[in-house]
RNA sequence: GGCCCCGUCGUCUAGAGGCCCAGGACGCCGCCCUCUCAAGGCGGUAGCGCCGGUUCGAAUCCGGUCGGGGCUACCA
C-alpha cells in the first residue's frame, strides 16, 4: 500500500508534442509529485523511420518548457538507464527470446492475405489474426523457411479473461478470444511498442500509468505479458495500475489533426504566445477538476490537489477560447519583470527589437510592459500592441482601413489642434499632456472625447486599438509625436498611409 | 462487422437519492465604467440524449435504446 509512486511519460519523438500527450505527462507528472514518488522521462524511438534525434531533443525541451521535471531520463540518467528506447535493443531482444523459449510466443509466419483468406472461407468478418500458427507441426515450419519466410514473434494471450480495475473507469472485463496474439517482434527481430512499453514500465518499476484511452485496447495484452515477465524473472515488481484518461477532441468533437485544430501542437501555441502556466492549467481542466468551482491553480496548488478519482471518463473538446481567457488571467499575474522577460523574444522576433537588447530598449519596454501586460492575453498580443512604439520612424504606416476610417479631411483642425499644444507643452508627461489635450479639444473644439482622441491615436500609432493614449505619448517622446502628427495632418485628403 | 469506453448549458465542468424547477467558468448578448481596446462590475442566454424500472423522492441507482468516441498494423 505504501510502495512509492512511480509515473512516466513515454512519448514517441515524431513530430511535436500535442496537447494531449501535454496533458498525460502533466497528470502523470502531477501524480507522482502529489504521492512524493518519481517521474521518469523515456523516449519510445523504436520506429526508426519515424523518429530522428532531433525531435527526441525537442521532447527534453518541450518538457523543460512546460516545467514538467522528471527524475530519471534523458539528460539526467537515472538507475534504469538508457531512458531511449533505441538504446536498450539488446534487451528487447533477451526478452523476446526468453519469452519464446518459456512458450509464451511462438513464431508466426501467416501473411496478412493468408489470414484473410481463412477468415473467409470460415464466413467470419472478424478482423485482425487468427492465432492460426500457434501450433505448427514442424513440417509446416519446415516448408514456411524452405520458401525463405522469415517469422514474427507473437505473444500467445491466455484463454481466460482478462479483468481490471481501471484507476478512472472501474472494473474493464476482456473475454478470451476477443484479443488475438499480438507481435512481439518483427521479422526483422526489431521490438515492437507492444513489447517494450510494457517490458520498460515492468524492468523500471512503474507503479501507476495514466495514458489516453486510445491504449485501453492494449491494456489485456499487456497484463498477460506483464505476469510472463514475472514468471520469468524480468519483472519483480507489481503489475502496473493503468488509468485511462478521456481523448482530448479537436473542433467539432473529432480526433485532433494538424488541420483541425492547429492549436493542438505545443509548438504552435508557444509561437501564439501562450504561457506554459496557462497552457498547463487549461490543460489540467480538460478531464479533472479539483472539485467544486475552482478553476485557477498554480502548478502547485495542482499538484496538492490532484487525485485521480477525479478525473473524468468523458471526451472532452480542446477550446482555444478559454484557453486564451486562462492564459490572459496567467499573463496578468506575472510579475512585470518576469512578463517583460518573456516578451522580449516575441518582439526581437517581429523585428522590434535587435538581437542584444540595448539599455535603453529594454527601459522602454519596461516602461510600456504594464500598459499591454493588462490587455493581452497572450505575448502575441502584447508584442502587436507595443508594434508603434519600437518600430523604427522609417517603417511606422497607418493601417489603411483605420486611417481612411478615422482620419478624415474634417479632423484636419484636430490635429491642428493637438500639433499646437503639444509643440508647447512644458513637461512631457501623460498628465500634462492629457491637460492640454482635454482643454483644447474636449473645452476647445466642444468634441465629445472619443471623437476628439481618436484621429489622434490613429495619427500616432497607427491604429484605432492602442495602449492608453497619453501615456503612449509620453514613452513616444515629443519629437516622435509632433513628426507622426506633421504627417498625419499632411496626408490628409490625399492617401493617408505614408512611408 | 467485432471488442472496449463514454453521454449535465455551444464548450470545459460541479453534482456521488431529497441541499438542484441543476451551480461555476469560457463563449455569446445587454448595461455600467471609459480616450480606443482590454480588465473590472452588474444582468441575461443556454443543459441532466431518449424510454422504461427501483424509490415517498433520480441528473444521481438498474435495464434498454439512441448517439458519440477508441481499437481492430511486422505505428506508437
Amino acid at each position: 500500500m505504501t510502495e512509492p509512486v512511480r509515473t512516466r511519460f513515454a512519448p514517441s519523438p515524431t513530430g511535436d508534442l500535442h496537447v494531449g500527450n501535454v496533458r498525460s505527462a502533466l497528470y502523470n507528472w502531477a501524480y507522482a509529485r502529489h504521492n512524493g514518488g518519481a517521474f521518469v522521462l523515456r523516449i519510445e524511438d523504436t520506429d526508426a523511420a519515424r523518429s530522428t534525434e532531433e525531435s527526441t531533443r525537442g521532447v527534453v525541451e518541450q518538457m523543460s518548457w512546460l516545467g514538467l521535471d522528471w527524475d530519471e531520463g534523458p539528460g539526467i540518467g537515472g538507475p534504469y538507464a538508457p531512458y531511449v528506447q533505441t538504446g536498450r535493443l539488446e534487451l528487447y531482444r533477451d526478452v523476446v527470446a526468453l519469452l519464446r523459449d518459456a512458450g509464451y510466443a511462438y513464431d508466426s509466419y501467416s501473411t496478412d492475405d493468408e489470414v484473410k483468406a481463412r477468415r473467409a472461407v470460415r464466413g467470419d468478418k472478424t478482423q485482425g489474426y487468427d492465432n492460426y500458427d500457434r501450433e505448427l507441426t514442424d513440417a509446416q515450419v519446415g516448408a514456411f523457411r524452405a520458401e525463405g519466410r522469415t517469422p514474427v514473434v507473437r505473444f500467445r494471450m491466455p484463454d481466460e479473461p482478462i479483468v481490471f480495475e481501471d484507476m478512472v473507469r472501474g472494473e474493464v472485463r476482456f473475454e478470451p478470444g476477443n484479443v488475438p496474439d499480438y507481435v512481439l517482434a518483427r521479422a526483422d527481430g526489431s521490438p515492437l511498442y507492444p513489447l517494450t512499453n510494457p517490458v520498460d514500465d515492468a524492468v523500471m518499476g512503474i507503479t501507476h500509468v495514466l495514458r489516453g484511452e486510445d491504449l485501453l485496447p492494449s491494456t489485456p495484452r499487456q497484463i498477460p505479458l506483464h505476469a510472463a515477465l514475472r514468471s520469468l524473472g524480468v519483472a519483480s515488481g507489481p503489475m502496473p495500475r493503468f488509468g485511462h484518461l478521456p481523448m482530448v477532441l479537436g473542433e467539432g468533437r473529432r480526433r485532433i489533426s494538424k488541420r483541425n485544430t492547429p492549436e493542438a501542437s505545443l509548438l504552435q501555441v508557444r509561437a501564439e504566445g501562450f504561457l506554459a502556466e496557462g497552457i498547463l492549467n487549461y490543460l489540467a481542466l480538460l478531464g479533472w477538476s479539483p472539485g467544486g468551482d475552482q478553476e485557477l491553480f498554480t502548478l502547485d496548488e495542482m499538484v496538492a490537489a490532484f487525485r485521480v478519482e477525479k478525473i473524468n471518463r468523458n471526451p472532452a473538446t480542446f477550446d482555444v477560447k478559454k484557453l486564451t481567457a486562462i492564459n490572459g488571467v496567467k499573463i496578468r499575474s506575472l510579475e512585470p519583470g518576469e512578463f517583460v522577460k518573456r516578451l522580449l523574444p516575441f518582439l526581437v522576433r517581429r523585428g522590434l527589437l535587435t538581437s542584444p537588447v540595448s539599455d535603453a530598449q529594454l527601459e522602454l519596454v519596461a516602461a510600456a510592459a504594464p500598459l499591454v501586460q493588462e490587455r493581452s492575453a497572450t505575448l502575441v498580443e502584447a508584442a502587436d500592441l507595443l508594434g508603434f512604439l519600437l518600430v523604427p520612424d522609417h517603417h511606422f504606416a497607418i493601417d489603411p482601413a483605420a486611417g481612411a476610417k478615422v482620419l478624415t479631411p474634417a479632423t484636419a483642425p484636430v490635429l491642428d489642434a493637438s500639433l499646437a499644444v503639444l509643440t508647447d507643452v512644458a513637461s512631457w508627461t501623460a498628465e500634462d499632456v492629457q491637460e492640454v489635450l482635454q482643454s483644447a479639444l474636449v473645452d476647445g473644439l466642444g468634441l465629445k472625447p472619443r471623437v476628439a482622441y481618436g484621429p489622434v491615436r490613429v495619427a500616432l500609432t497607427g491604429r484605432t486599438v492602442s495602449p492608453p493614449l497619453f501615456e503612449s505619448i509620453e514613452l513616444l517622446g515629443r519629437d516622435r509625436t509632433l513628426d507622426r502628427l506633421r504627417a498625419a495632418r499632411a496626408g490628409l485628403g490625399a492617401a493617408p498611409g505614408m512611408g
